[in-house]
DNA sequence: AATAATCTGTTGCATTTGCAACAACCTTTT
DNA sequence: AAAAGGTTGTTGCAAATGCAACAGATTATT
């Protein structure tokens, strides 16, 4: 979640001067783009919300990633599945960079100074997400949501010491740990009881 | 999983010749490195498999990461975390490429032929890792072991077709999928019992 | 200010899962 | 060939989790 480099900050006074890439807007709600083919298309998210949301057979709506500033995603990180259909949806304004990998490659040894400076940004975006990748994984492979909530909380006290807020809504956390919410509003309870943890909405203390 | 190009080809004959950039040869069962301070350590498997193994504050092991030819890893993926340890294991002889991600950064400006082949390489290599990662995401964050298993081998058998061998042992597709092994073999044969795949060891056809 | 929509905590219940133990099988080593 | 070490499938049981339903709190909309 954390980004040292401000990408935003030099594309929004800029526009564009390459056909290759597209800097567009998208309302709360829009689609900004579904994972149906292999286009090798690469998105960076300038500003704004967004979810990529998975729908399984079965119709069930699963937030599978959330996306803010500096987050990148689109369809080259992802192996196109035909059982379940993936869309990114705005969750508010959203002003997103668009473009195809091969486009990019092509383009950077040409001397535009937007691909120059796209190009330089390039790998601690994508460092900054695999370590945001590689954190979840390490908390969705722990067995028990009790584990699952103390490491989360672990990492966010590494950062902002024994109080903190998280960064997202109780219903979201359970989102991101992929546990049910109710049982994770249980165990949140369990955890308050034992003195684990002190709890106010999204803000967190830990007592240990 | 798939990699498209072959660095590991390309570094076999080749000696580095710049001291920043290590090769360095391991042993089955010895440690590749470890997980604890903050070097931005980067490193490239040639050859052979390792496991990234985290043992938590009950002194479970846990593999949290297979990593085989072409794998990239290290601290720099990785939010340090006091609570649990995490050890690159050799499970068979190996050969690493390990470096600063800061000097290779340095470096690169410089033409050393072995730096600019490894700049180049780069992209693909982080690409194909993200992709990995949030496969594995997806799959972990299902929350039934019946629909982790079935997101899996629909995974496989896009690649390769209704019958596959899967890439790895029973166990180790449990702990790939993080579930309990017993109970994911009790799953394995509700699904035999009920028609949807046939089994042998770990070789799996879909029969839907 | 009133209303609607969303979020949160709680609880009962059925199901799933982890855990432990064990036997059969397979692989590797001696 | 025998022994040792590891893997796999099975099962009983206890514990954890998902699901559903609901009420109160909070936030957003009109």
């Amino acid at each position: 979640m954390q980004n040292n480099i401000d990408i935003s900050k030099f594309i929004k006074d800029f526009e564009s001067n390459c056909s290759k890439v597209q800097i567009k807007d998208f309302e709360k709600g829009e689609t900004i783009t579904t994972f149906l083919v292999n286009r090798n298309q690469f998105c960076i998210l300038i500003s704004g919300n967004a979810d990529l949301v998975r729908y399984d057979y079965n119709g069930n709506r699963i937030v599978t990633e959330k996306f803010s500033e500096n987050s990148i995603f689109g369809e080259i990180f992802y192996q196109i599945n035909t059982n379940s259909e993936f869309v990114v949806e705005a969750r508010s304004k959203c002003k997103v960079l668009l473009f195809s990998y091969d486009d990019i490659n092509e383009k950077c040894k040409s001397h535009c100074s937007f691909h120059q400076k796209l190009l330089t940004s390039f790998p601690q975006l994508i460092i900054s997400k695999i370590t945001d990748l590689t954190s979840r994984i390490e908390l969705l492979s722990r067995r028990s949501t009790r584990d699952k909530l103390l490491g989360y909380f672990n990492l966010l006290s590494i950062q902002y010491g024994k109080t903190f807020t998280l960064p997202f809504s109780i219903t979201e956390l359970a989102n991101y740990l992929a546990v049910d919410r109710s049982s994770m509003s249980r165990e949140l309870s369990i955890l308050k009881k034992e003195k684990f943890i002190k709890q106010d909405r999204n803000r967190i203390t830990l007592l240990y």
